[in-house]
DNA sequence: ATTACAGTTGAAAATCATTTTCATTTAGAG
DNA sequence: CTCTAAATGAAAATGATTTTCAACTGTAAT
């Protein structure tokens, strides 16, 4: 996917091509990684100071809706988005202090692949996502 | 697990038997559903009007953190809690038709242990979800 | 029983992500 | 080039949650 191709799909679905659009699409396929609407309004704001917050989230918005973005929350943070179709994401995270580890290895793959079996599903993505406490905010106030 | 179990606990703890937290600690245990500290704080508001939000919030992270609680965030709405060891969420999404299939069992419960041992978490939930198209909606047009 | 103090509470204010409002600007069809 | 609907930015609104802080209260030690 390239920026040419996000803006046609942006022109045939009725949007307008803006500056502004332009611009968010190129910060967000020119990432890589997933970015919340924060990080991306910062990455522009070097560039293009004039563009707001709510016109990113708004952009955001619109090319998610076109399936140019995945999206995905963690539990606890903000929502992040990223060029490309949906990953899976592998999280465990803390309630106490929000750490988030990452384990993007180890697919239950048995599991998804048994449930293809009986269900018939052609199965794309997954998500699996572990809460808890970790060592240091186990019982502990704060 | 009873009030009596819990209060047991708190104390055990190390934190205070508070009227708050025993109203508070009863209406977990007496609801029958996972409730928000919203709906929580409302209930009680009929005997215990001057229990404050706040004071929900903050016992209802106490619960949680010593294991007496589970909580659960749909993505996009707020968290609620309920009485009483981990839900499970398992689902098998069709990305075509919304179908959705249900596998509660079948937990990944030797990856949750293996990452206990590893990152030194008390894992409290986990939440599954497998998405893609189901037999009849691999590739239909809509 | 009394005391003392650390833990707890409630109200209000603060935060933080996100959405809405609205007046102004602009892309792009005609 | 003109016109209009769509898009934008600033500010305000929202809604969930957290922080602050002065007042209050379990409870362990007198």
């Amino acid at each position: 996917m390239n920026l040419h191709s996000f803006l046609v799909k942006l022109k045939t679905a009725g949007y307008k091509i803006t500056p502004q659009r332009r611009a968010i699409a190129g910060a967000v396929l020119s990432a890589d990684r997933s970015l919340t609407p924060q990080e991306l309004h910062a990455i522009l704001a070097e560039k293009h100071p004039e563009i707001g917050l709510v016109t990113v989230y708004r952009t955001l918005d619109v090319l998610s809706r076109l399936g140019l973005l995945c999206q995905f929350q963690p539990e606890g943070s903000s929502r992040s988005f990223k060029a490309g179709p949906a990953e899976h994401h592998h999280h465990l995270v803390c309630r106490g202090c929000g750490e988030v580890v990452n384990f993007t290895d180890r697919c239950p793959v048995e599991l998804k692949m048994s449930l293809e079996q009986e269900t018939g599903f052609r199965i794309t993505e997954h998500n699996l996502e572990f809460a808890g406490y970790c060592r240091n905010c186990q019982g502990a106030t704060q």
